[in-house]
DNA sequence: CTTCCTATGTGATAAATGTTACAGATTGTA
DNA sequence: TACAATCTGTAACATTTATCACATAGGAAG
């Protein structure tokens, strides 16, 4: 896992990458698959290799409120953070494409920010753009309506696919945002008319 | 400022203190200061040794929507997280009783979570606990609707103010809610009415 | 007491969003 | 082909929130 590894996360140092070599565990998950549920207790810290995966946050209903993408590269900061404290999880984190992740256990995570410069600086780099893409959700829907936030939305499946072709239906983007589909499908045929988008079934076209 | 110091900070090794002493800047700011504002460069990290801090988060017409309170014995998590990479903030700060500051030069910040444990440990608390503070708001926006927010940020200023009477105007929840005055005061009235709450000038008494 | 300022109350109305109900379109599959 | 399942469109209506207009009340200052 070494080469990967070493190309996904190319910050670290070679003691770092043999540390995560001989003392992390590698998983898989299909999509589709939830990997960590809400109140669940954190073991590990999560680096991901490969594949994508969505954080929600839930309610006490079961409502799902899309937070951010998980992508190669990146390690999901709630899961240090909790780690670090053993606490139970705030969030639900599903796959949404075939992932390969590094399990680096709470101990070590906890270990290598002593004694390894580049474990620091990622982990102090990952609260950080965390905490800031969190701000900006806050933004979105403190500030915004519903047209706004929607194109926010879209836009950051833009991003995180890095295309702009995105596989989704109006149910699910209500879902994530914790609205109807009826109020979804009027306002992208609002943005289709505005020529922002193109409607197709199960995907959504960016123009601009 | 030692003793202030290890009272309000208890967690901090003696080493950690002399070192804070030696180090940091001691500063104060009157009710109504704004020591922080969005697009500033943080040049510290800030500790609360009295008083009270309002964080919010502000939009380009100058909306301000109300995030968390900072207290004795807590520090600033987006200045710390800013610092180490010279950000710009994201936030803005207002005073709103008379605060002592411990400032914190921000290579300092960095280079103590390897000397000091209990200042690593201080530090990733910190993180941990407004990260989570800040997803329990967007729970709030995301899923409940102007009501059950409005129960939410009065038990939240409760909590901060350790009293059940609320010196707040209804314009001033309104702005912090990101909503108006008429709609806050309409929903106080059916508070009253339901019992959770008496209103008076410039102040609500809370009862449950 | 009068005047002024701020805080609050409230009705009328508009706009945004949520809900219900149903129809048609597309896709997969027996 | 026939059928079921899913996705999308849309009208009608309810509810929530925003906006406007204006009234009333309390406190501060002259």
């Amino acid at each position: 896992m070494n080469d990967i590894l070493k190309k996904k996360f190319p910050s670290f140092s070679n003691a770092l990458l043999i540390d995560i070599n001989t003392n992390a565990l590698q998983q898989s998950f299909a999509a589709g698959d939830v990997i960590m549920r809400t109140g669940q207790y954190i073991k590990n810290t999560v680096l991901v290799l490969s594949g994508k995966i969505k954080i929600y946050r839930e309610d006490e209903e079961g409502s799902e409120f899309f937070m951010y993408y998980l992508q190669p590269g990146q390690a999901c900061a709630i899961s240090m953070i909790c780690a670090t404290k053993n606490q139970k999880s705030q969030i639900m984190a599903k796959v949404v494409e075939d992932v390969e992740l590094i399990m680096v256990p709470l101990q070590l995570m906890d270990k290598w920010m002593m004694q390894h410069r580049s474990w620091y600086e990622f982990v102090i780099d990952t609260y950080r753009s965390r905490f800031e893409e969190v701000l900006d959700v806050i933004d979105s829907i403190a500030f915004r309506a519903m047209d706004e936030r929607l194109e926010f939305y879209l836009k950051r499946h833009r991003d995180a696919c890095d295309c702009d072709d995105l596989k989704l239906s109006h149910q699910e983007i209500a879902s994530e945002l914790n609205t109807s589909r009826e109020v979804i499908s009027r306002l992208l045929k609002k943005l289709e008319q505005r020529g922002v988008l193109k409607m197709h079934r199960n995907n959504i076209e960016l123009l601009k």
